[in-house]
RNA sequence: GGGGAAGUGGCGGAAUGGCAGACGCAGCCGCCUCAAAAGCGGCCGAGGCAACUCAUGUGGGUUCGACUCCCACCUUCCCCACCA
């Protein structure tokens, strides 16, 4: 894989050039129309492979395209820096996270650079810097003022050996990821924001986001999960309580033969205390043995169990008494943590009441037919009710309304709306993040601390246990005075769930040296909403939906107008797999950055990265095809090199028109270069991305420019064009070809070359003649041949009068300059 | 169990109702060379001497014409998963 230039001195000369003149900073102010093109920025966690090379490179391409057609483009960089993997370091090797964090940030920045890519620097954020988390802190002020920032008791996964909490993702079948103990769920006191409020919001708007992906919008309404149901309360026989449920089916009311609750209800005590010590002994007893196991081992992989309370609760129209149980299926953290069984028309209940030996009531049959008893399964769909009392004869759906009515006006229910989602726990018990700016006093309970008074800076730690809530354990952060009455009074020792920073970085990049605000609003005015936001698809729900409920948030605030959507448009970029494996350290086959710039160099990386595969794909990396895209630079150079003398002292090396071309092989030449363009273009504005089939014809302009070395004028049209239309894909060369060919401007500050139809006409075509539908013929044609020209052809031609064979001429389609069909029987 | 995406040569892929396999990788043949590398030129879905026939996961359908649109099925991948 020898090429003609020496690609390493070439990119490193550009890519020193670029940086000391700034090539990339954006004005905030222009004439131009804006362009905000954006990637979901990384985590800085060390090395980068071609993985991230791919999401960045495609990035780029789009930026520099959108630059070079005319548009004032913004795009930014900058660091996701807080968050666990740093945390965890520190404790392996006793160093601190900040200085290990601000070396990978180093190397990164540097890997980021090598990879030839233009972004605004002067812009660069990351979040563990004070005067980002700052920010961080106003916004949770804002938001706990707002009400939508409160702190609750809730079940979270306890780790009884660090002593923290942790993340669903931190629990790996049902132990800690750390120390391998068993995780508990415990009730703790955490902050949390209200997203619900949003959901409704979050939901319908999902249907003008007509620039996401079908799959993602999908994903985010299934998460939301909305359904419409029924609030039905049962009265608890003897106490005065009652507890209610929610269900999607009404309609089965009558069928109702028990109560299931969570282990975690509310009313499990003053249950308890109603019933013998022996019962009240089973259920203590029920919930412990479920206590230590996660919501999934819960759900998914235990067997249906219950114990009986012993209580009982009215159906409040049937008047019914029915037992209550408490049972491992039912959510603690969904609907009001207990539903009404209804085995015969519900699979899950089915299951218990069969286990159980609870009765099976049948209330619903099919609309035309009779009674299934005995029942061997649940009927679930809907039909006609049965032994409903008047509710009889009705169909499912008209009874749901009907009972509906009924609970209403005799105040036991009504229509409910539920939700999947779930407000967002934000507390943790960690110590790199942003410190909650909450006091709590004895006297005032929760107090907002003086925004004069941000940020609440991190406590230096140069070691960190991994015990324990890290902040929790240093009094000097932690004892400080009440704001308001000037009491004693402890700070909150939780920080942020990194998931807050990123979900508004997207406006610190258009102000990021703001001190007075996190952002003015005439830049988010001037720059928002993202026109074009690049990641992978493993954010489809966290972090694009916390995005949509802050910037919806900042807009009822009036921070943000316009759409109350930040991201206009997004692009889901696939995986990036060595040889067909995923690329991992424990399999030792990630390709990094540094050996790629090293071995064949960062243009050929990036053009093997786009050419590969459509940019949405999972693509392979292997070391065969990418010594296609290296060849293709090498042709690149040798069909430039003969021509640099003579285009530099014609003193007019700038592109003027298209010359005319005569001959064949001019006009294909010239074509050819006004196809790559046109294609370039199409795949930049219609947000396809489908460079791979722009870099194929670029392949074929290079396959005609090295088929002879003439200098013609078309040639040299070529020639002068080449560097202009790789600009995007191959940024060095691009750079390196244009200076030698005599100028002393950036390529990249060039207009991108415009097709024009001249160029791009063709003379003759290829008419396609069928008898019926098959092709028989292809008959060379001038372009805009009239259907009669086109048929007296295609009757002249051998092969088609064998095949019409003296029959009858029934029809004939003719699709100008493309194809005549004949339909003869 | 629910939802989503996708199935085209030895491989990555192109073609979104009109010439299936552009472009590239691998392979084969040749040129250049003392030789090799690099480079350059040619061949490259299957069957058939050929005219042709078959071929885009399988089976149907719509159409003059289907990789493309519709229905059913099979397979793979991804996400969610006892959500009442």
């Amino acid at each position: 894989m020898l090429l003609m230039y020496d690609f390493k001195s070439v990119e490193l000369r550009w890519q020193t050039r670029w940086e000391r003149e700034h090539l990339y900073r954006t004005a905030d102010e222009s004439a131009k129309p804006k362009y905000y093109t954006m990637e979901m920025w990384p985590y800085p966690s060390g090395d980068l492979h071609v993985g991230h090379a791919k999401n960045y490179t495609l990035g780029d391409v789009i930026a520099r395209m959108m630059r070079m057609l005319g548009y004032n483009v913004l795009h930014p960089m900058g660091w996701d820096a807080f968050g666990l993997p740093a945390e965890n370091a520190a404790i392996d090797r006793g160093i601190d996270p900040a200085v290990w964090t601000a070396e990978n940030i180093l190397n990164m920045r540097r890997q980021i650079r090598l990879m030839g890519t233009g972004y605004d620097w002067s812009r660069e954020i990351a979040t563990c810097e004070p005067e980002y988390y700052r920010w961080n802190q106003w916004l949770f002020l804002r938001l706990f003022e707002s009400g939508l920032a409160y702190k609750r008791e809730a079940p979270v996964n306890w780790c009884p050996h660090d002593r923290t909490v942790l993340a669903n993702e931190q629990v790996i079948d049902g132990r800690c990821w750390r120390c391998d103990h068993l995780v508990e769920r415990r009730n703790l006191s955490q902050w949390f924001l209200r997203i619900t409020a949003y959901a409704d919001r979050l939901l319908e708007d999902l249907a003008n986001l007509s620039g996401w992906p079908e799959r993602t919008r999908t994903m985010q309404r299934n998460w939301i999960g909305r359904s419409e149901g029924a609030n039905v309360a049962f009265a608890v026989d003897g106490m005065d309580e009652s507890i209610e449920v929610f269900t999607t089916r009404l309609d089965t009311l009558y069928g109702a033969t028990f109560l299931a609750l969570a282990p975690e209800h509310r009313l499990v005590g003053p249950l308890k205390r109603t019933v013998s010590n022996e019962r009240a002994t089973a259920i203590d007893d029920f919930v412990e043995s479920l206590k230590s196991k996660t919501e999934l081992e819960r759900t998914s992989l235990m067997e249906k169990q219950g114990v009986f309370t012993g209580a009982h609760a009215i159906n409040p129209l049937s008047r019914e008494r029915i037992p209550i149980w408490l049972t491992n299926y039912v959510l603690a953290e969904y609907g009001s943590g207990a539903v009404m069984g209804v085995p015969a028309h519900d699979e899950r209940d089915f299951e218990f009441a069969k286990k159980q030996g609870l009765p099976i009531a049948e209330v619903i049959v099919p609309l035309n037919g009779e009674s299934n008893e005995p029942l061997h399964a649940a009927y679930v769909e809907d039909g006609r009710l049965i032994a409903s009392d008047d509710f009889s004869e009705m169909s499912s759906e008209r009874a749901r309304e009907a009972i509906a009515e009924r609970l209403t006006a005799i105040g036991a229910g009504g229509k409910s709306v539920g939700y999947k989602l779930r407000d967002w726990l934000i507390s943790r018990q960690r110590y790199w993040g942003t410190p909650i700016p909450i006091v709590h006093c004895p006297h005032c309970g929760e107090v907002a601390v003086p925004d004069d008074e941000l940020p609440i800076l991190l406590p230096p730690r140069e070691r960190i246990s991994g015990e324990g809530s890290p902040l929790a354990s240093i009094p000097e952060f932690i004892e400080t005075v009440c704001p308001k009455c000037g009491e004693k009074a402890k700070r909150e020792s939780d920080t942020m769930d990194t998931f807050f920073e990123s979900s508004w970085y997207y406006l610190r990049y258009l102000d990021p040296h703001n001190d007075g605000l996190p952002w003015a609003s005439p830049r988010a005015d001037r720059w928002m909403n993202v026109d074009q936001y690049i990641g992978g698809a493993e954010h489809t729900v966290l972090h694009l939906l916390y995005s949509r409920f802050f910037y919806k948030y900042f807009h009822d605030r009036g921070w943000v107008s316009g759409s109350d959507e930040p991201f206009a448009r997004l692009f889901h970029q696939g995986l990036v797999l060595h040889d067909g494996e995923k690329m991992s350290k424990s399999r030792g086959n990630v390709v990094g950055i540094d050996q790629t710039a090293e071995q064949i160099g960062v243009d050929a990386m990036r053009l093997f990265l786009l050419y590969v595969t459509p940019p949405e794909e999972t693509s392979n990396w292997n070391e065969e095809g990418i010594s296609g895209r290296v060849r293709l630079l090498g042709r690149i150079w040798r069909a430039c090199e003969p021509h640099f003398d003579a285009i530099r002292e014609s003193r007019h090396p700038e592109l003027s028109a298209p010359p005319g071309a005569e001959s064949k092989d001019e006009k294909a030449l010239l074509r050819a270069v006004h196809v790559v363009a046109k294609s370039a273009i199409d795949e930049t504005m219609s947000r396809r991305f489908h460079y791979n089939t722009t870099i194929a014809k670029l392949d074929e302009l290079v396959n005609l420019m090295t088929a002879s070395s003439e200098p013609t004028p078309v040639m040299f049209y070529a020639v002068r064009s080449l560097p202009i239309l790789i600009a995007p894909f191959a940024p060095h060369i691009a750079e390196e070809l244009w200076e030698r060919l005599g100028h002393t401007t950036s390529v990249h500050l060039e207009r991108y070359l415009e097709p024009e139809e001249r160029a791009l006409a063709i003379e003759e075509i290829t008419l396609v003649v069928q008898v019926n539908g098959k092709v028989r013929a292809r008959i060379a044609a001038a372009v805009g041949v009239s259907e009669d020209e086109a048929l007296a052809l295609a009757l002249a031609d051998p092969n088609v009068r064998a095949h019409l064979n003296g029959k009858e001429l029934r029809k004939r389609i003719y699709v100008p300059d493309k194809l005549l069909n004949l339909v003869a029987a």
